[in-house]
DNA sequence: CAGCGTGGCTAAACCGTTTTAGCGGGCTGG
DNA sequence: CCAGCCCGCTAAAACGGTTTAGCCACGCTG
């Protein structure tokens, strides 16, 4: 019953012909390399009929290449993320690269980790979200010559490749957007990470209300437990105590699913009367009653400029030309939760 | 600023010794190989000192070892998988190996992409939550002599390793719960998926309402789509159409949400007088109002007797004992959706 | 002083591929 | 008639580790 793994050597052997005539035919290159086609059918044929897997381990150590990126974000599970990988996954499907996802839950020796294990395991490239504290472990990496991209936020002291959006101008307008409607008393409602996608996110969120005169109110939610229980707690008491609100801008798209699920059990506020806005759309979010408007970061572009940018820099191993700055710029898609409403 | 990574090779000639001797060194045998304390330390420090990163590729070509296990479950994002595999990971690192995740949706021909790319890569061992159509890949695993774990759901006719709870039985007693409390109208709110899983759990339910001479209503939603949309619409019509229903017991946790979110939405049933329960509890439900009654699978358990298994199997490669069948039992937790209710 | 053990190290084989260099034989052209 | 070329194939090195077998020098024993 136990069959041990067959080799390109077990294959020759039995087949009269030497390893190399194997390689090639297996490689496609039977042509180029002038092996009769009888030959090529008869490792063909064998092959398939063992049903042979090339020990891609062999193979790797030999080439150099793995044909495999890692694709590492705070968690995978999140729909944000689990798009952009999609898309990812295909187009470096197509060009014959395997994608690994991993979570690194924004923890730093999550990242060290995972970072460490896959490059050990030669990996090609990483398009990474950071976490906070890696820095010098992505330094590390790129004085290694590995491709390396980061996304979503980045390091303003380390010169890297990045895509990212816009985010201050992305939360400048979602915020004027409230203000437009009508509401003059806007909670922002974000994470106690402070990474540049954040911050950006609170500026732009802040010199919005002040520019006008309005005041601000942040509530920071701690970034741990699960995304279904995350924050419930304080955002229920912020909900009981904060009676003045009148909408509420979410940073982030977990944050506000939970926001939606406090105010709907508590009935603490009326989801009809109170703005809302989110930062990163979803399915939910258009289904729900009312529908919720959201700031949508444009993630097939997202993706594409990832792999564009990666495929060049797989390409072109030798040169280390200029770090790539990509930002893209996000859309707010106006629904019911932002609209100027009949006030009470 | 583009370095070459260290090999053993590089080191050796450093320090002026064998790469035999650096080997030892850092595999902790230097005692054990007689190498001077000297010599010990130079080569720790030097390697601390460049950091040096071992090539695993190449360890594992000649070791046969890769000491990474395979997690592949239908949806790493789901509650109830995301757990098991955390557990599963923290027994793994323990004993030195490291857990690859990936999600093959249920779906053939991802499942069988990811076996292979893994296969391909020499992993130690697989923990699978099987798609319906990949027993024809499990037993080519298995002929391979590679320790293969399925869990959740099996193939009656494929003998293999198993770790599975008490479907029906649990099913059944979940439903007889509702009958106790009152409940005449009980529908089975389940996926399309027919694997063993999910057939006990409808068996269950059956069996438990023809014995009261209850009526079976049975909604079946095609698993496509991404979780927070998951068959809104079907469950939308069906609760808008099935008056006559007094409560419903849902066979899998995403549904659970999507029908949670229907009914509160559209308020077509009142979440206070429909009795709930559904399989596989998590925070949501039990934070919920009212609270959902949930079949609890014992996840630490299962995490555990799945790695008691893999690491016995990869302790005794040699030796193909019988095939271990282990079949936990559920729990019950009464919570408020499901207990006797004033009727209106 | 031969023989033996042991401390401290290393040469070389090996894992399963890819790839470079090249071999022998038949055919062609000058 | 032989130089040169093409065809069809192969030997061997290389990738970066681990592991087996064994070398040499030294001290000790009998």
């Amino acid at each position: 019953m136990r069959t041990k793994r067959h080799s390109i050597k077990d294959i020759a052997k039995a087949l009269n012909v030497s390893a190399t005539t194997v390689s090639f035919v297996l490689n496609g290159k039977g042509k180029e390399k002038k092996i009769s086609d009888e030959v090529i059918k008869r490792v063909q044929d064998y092959t398939r009929e063992i049903n042979y897997k090339p020990n891609m381990l062999a193979r790797s150590l030999r080439t150099g290449k793995t044909k495999i990126l890692v694709f590492m974000v705070e968690d995978i599970g999140n729909h944000f993320f689990a798009r952009i990988a999609r898309i990812i996954e295909d187009i470096a499907y197509s060009k014959g690269y395997r994608v690994l996802f991993c979570s690194n839950e924004n923890d730093d020796k999550r990242s060290r980790d995972l970072l460490n294990l896959f490059f050990e395991r030669q990996v090609d490239g990483f398009i990474i979200i950071p976490s906070p504290g890696i820095q010098a472990d992505i330094e590390e990496l790129i004085k290694n010559d590995i491709p390396v991209i980061l996304f979503d936020r980045y390091f303003p002291e380390l010169d890297t490749h990045y895509v990212v959006i816009d985010n201050y101008e992305a939360s400048r307008r979602a915020t004027r957007h409230l203000i437009d409607n009508g509401y003059r008393d806007i909670a922002f409602i974000t994470t106690d990470v402070v990474q540049t996608q954040m911050l950006d996110r609170l500026r732009g969120y802040e010199d919005a209300v002040t520019e006008e005169g309005l005041p601000a109110t942040v509530l920071r939610v701690p970034f741990e437990g699960t995304d279904a229980v995350r924050g419930r707690g304080l955002l229920q008491d912020f909900f009981t105590d904060s009676h003045h609100i009148d909408s509420a801008f979410f940073s982030t798209n977990y944050l506000t699913q939970s926001g939606l699920e406090v105010i709907r059990d508590t009935n603490v506020k009326s989801l009809d009367s109170l703005g809302i806005v989110t930062f990163d759309d979803n399915d939910l979010f258009r289904i729900n009653t009312p529908s919720i408007s959201a700031v949508a970061q444009p993630l097939e572009e997202i993706g594409q400029e990832l792999m564009r940018i990666m495929l060049q820099l797989l390409k072109n191993r030798n040169k280390s030309a200029e770090h790539i700055h990509v930002t893209l710029s996000a859309k707010l898609i106006r629904r019911e939760s932002s609209l100027a409403k009949e006030r009470v």
